[in-house]
DNA sequence: AGTTAAACCTGGTTGC
DNA sequence: TGCAACCAGGTTTAAC
């Protein structure tokens, strides 16, 4: 369910309202995809630092709250939550928790609420790091790619990455080593609006159309930003709203309805196990 | 080395 | 109506 835009959204709804809050206890639910890392007793005490994010996995720092003294029993000296939302994950900040349910695997109790994290398929994960160029959180954002909207992240850099890999772009896309955060459906949006056949090996795309693409990749994020996160069914934000870009989608989810802009039926493939929906009239090889 | 499958899970939808 | 098959936003890990 979240892509970058989703995760985003929530990074912008727990950031603030979480900011110098006091970890007062911590409930773990069924395992996740890592274990938490560390003992929970060792999070109790810590203050929340600024939340911030990358790709879409998410980092909440946990600093002491005392300068000195820190060494008391079982407590950790800082450092970290890193967050990933996996497939069906989303967070809420609850005022006054009542039990989990089912499918809320993790609790942060802190003295501005509860960070809860609900996630039926459970590839979302909640992992402890002294710091997030330390192990395990370093490891697992070193393979990350540029940021969409990293101004470094330029059509000439873009390209040259997309030089890189034969396999089709689409599969490139996801992969993320080019750029971040477009996942199955906004790398489908973006593939259309570039006007680019996701089949298309990636080391065959021109300097001009990789600059399209990387602006069809900026747009639909930041579209799909504004909107307050799409995406298909189960996607709320820290409120509980549900986002609605998915009404927006030209291609995703589409397969066989007429395409937005020539009227051709929209075509399905299945492209390294992931549904991939474009127009084949459109989109040039 | 680079690309592609398999794996991790549960739940909703579809089809017989 | 019941149940099996298939599908779903991600990413690591293992295998061609």
């Amino acid at each position: 369910m979240p892509e970058l835009p989703e995760v985003e959204v929530t990074r912008r709804g727990i950031d603030m309202p979480l900011r110098g809050a006091h970890v007062h206890a911590v409930r773990l639910g069924k395992p996740l995809r890592w274990p938490l890392g560390c003992a929970p007793a060792e999070l109790l005490g810590l203050k929340v630092g600024p939340v911030s994010r990358r790709g879409k996995y998410l980092w909440l720092p946990l600093v002491p709250a005392l300068p000195a003294p820190a060494a008391e029993a079982g407590r950790s000296s800082g450092g970290g939550l890193l967050l990933h939302l996996g497939m069906s994950g989303s967070l809420a900040l609850l005022q006054g928790a009542g039990e989990p349910g089912p499918h809320d695997h993790f609790d942060l109790v802190t003295s501005q609420g509860t960070l809860r994290l609900n996630d039926p398929r459970r590839f979302g994960a909640v992992v402890w790091s002294a710091a997030l160029d330390a192990a395990p959180a370093a490891t697992l954002l070193s393979r990350l790619g540029p940021e969409p909207f990293d101004p470094e992240l330029t059509p000439g850099s873009f390209h040259a990455a997309l030089q890189r890999h034969a396999a089709p772009i689409k599969a490139v896309l996801l992969a993320g080593g080019a750029v971040v955060g477009a996942g199955n459906i906004y790398a489908c949006e973006a593939l259309f609006q570039a006007r680019i056949h996701p089949l298309l090996p990636s080391n065959r795309i021109s300097r001009p159309r990789a600059e399209r693409l990387l602006g069809a990749v900026r747009s639909t994020l930041a579209r799909a930003l504004e909107l307050g996160g799409s995406t298909l069914r189960d996607f709320s934000d820290v409120h509980g709203m549900s986002g609605n870009y998915q009404q927006q989608a030209a291609v995703y989810g589409r397969a066989g309805l007429p395409c937005q802009n020539c009227g051709a039926p929209v075509k399905k493939v299945v492209q390294a196990q992931r549904a991939t929906y474009f127009c084949s009239h459109c989109q040039k090889r």
